[in-house]
DNA sequence: CGCATACTTAGCTACATGGCTAAGTATGAC
DNA sequence: GTCATACTTAGCCATGTAGCTAAGTATGCG
């Protein structure tokens, strides 16, 4: 269990900064290269890569050098974790509010025969 | 923009912690005091705090005194932020994975007429 | 009133994060 | 071989995060 909350845990704090996020954003249109992505940022490229790294150690990038490139693209099924784990909650909460809504149903017929 | 963007720095952030999604999985299933949602949590009640202030900030749950408890709950809406910002990357990934369906199958009818 | 309960605030420490510059490595072009 | 390009590594600094203890406030009970 631990694992998969260390997963969850990269996962959604790779996603919690929006330099990151725009970079998905970028990478969902298509891969691109390290200098590609890094141009619209007013970043060094150092402190840009950091990002990158952040992103692959999260499972949400794949990277691989080709010549003296870094080609990136979205990893397969990148955002299904954070996915699952958001639709599971909203599931859950949304099954309490149905129980409640049948209850105040309940109550309402009660007073209302 | 840069609006928006804050908001799902705080909101992914506050996702991107195990204690806290944990304290998201109790509340998704109701309401519960300060001291309920403490419990389970081996940490001193000022750390635990952090976390609830931290969900409080990101707008994933609201709480409210009541006597001397305070009651917490998930806010209306909570994950809806992170599920729509997830989708619509998705959805622009889908598009493009589409796109190059339709790229291969053009090459294979050019080939194999 | 007196006391227990349920937070709450203040203040501290350790470590992680995000940014930088400077210098290094590897590849492609000439 | 020489040189520019495209990262990459090393190392430093400021800030934020997550944890703690100790002490304070506010409410409910007898």
């Amino acid at each position: 269990m631990a694992k998969y909350d260390d997963r969850l845990d990269r996962h959604f704090s790779a996603l919690g900064d929006a330099t990151r996020r725009s970079i998905l954003a970028r990478l969902a249109r298509g891969r691109a290269t390290v200098g590609e992505l890094a141009a619209p940022h007013d970043m060094s490229l150092p402190s840009f890569l950091g990002h990158l790294r952040k992103l692959e150690e999260a499972g949400l990038i794949t990277t691989a050098k080709d010549g003296r490139v870094r080609v990136c693209q979205l990893a397969p099924d990148a955002f299904a974790p954070a996915q699952d784990w958001l639709a599971e909650q909203r599931e859950i909460w949304t099954g309490r509010l149905d129980r409640f809504d049948a209850y105040v149903a309940t109550l309402k017929n009660e007073r209302d025969p």
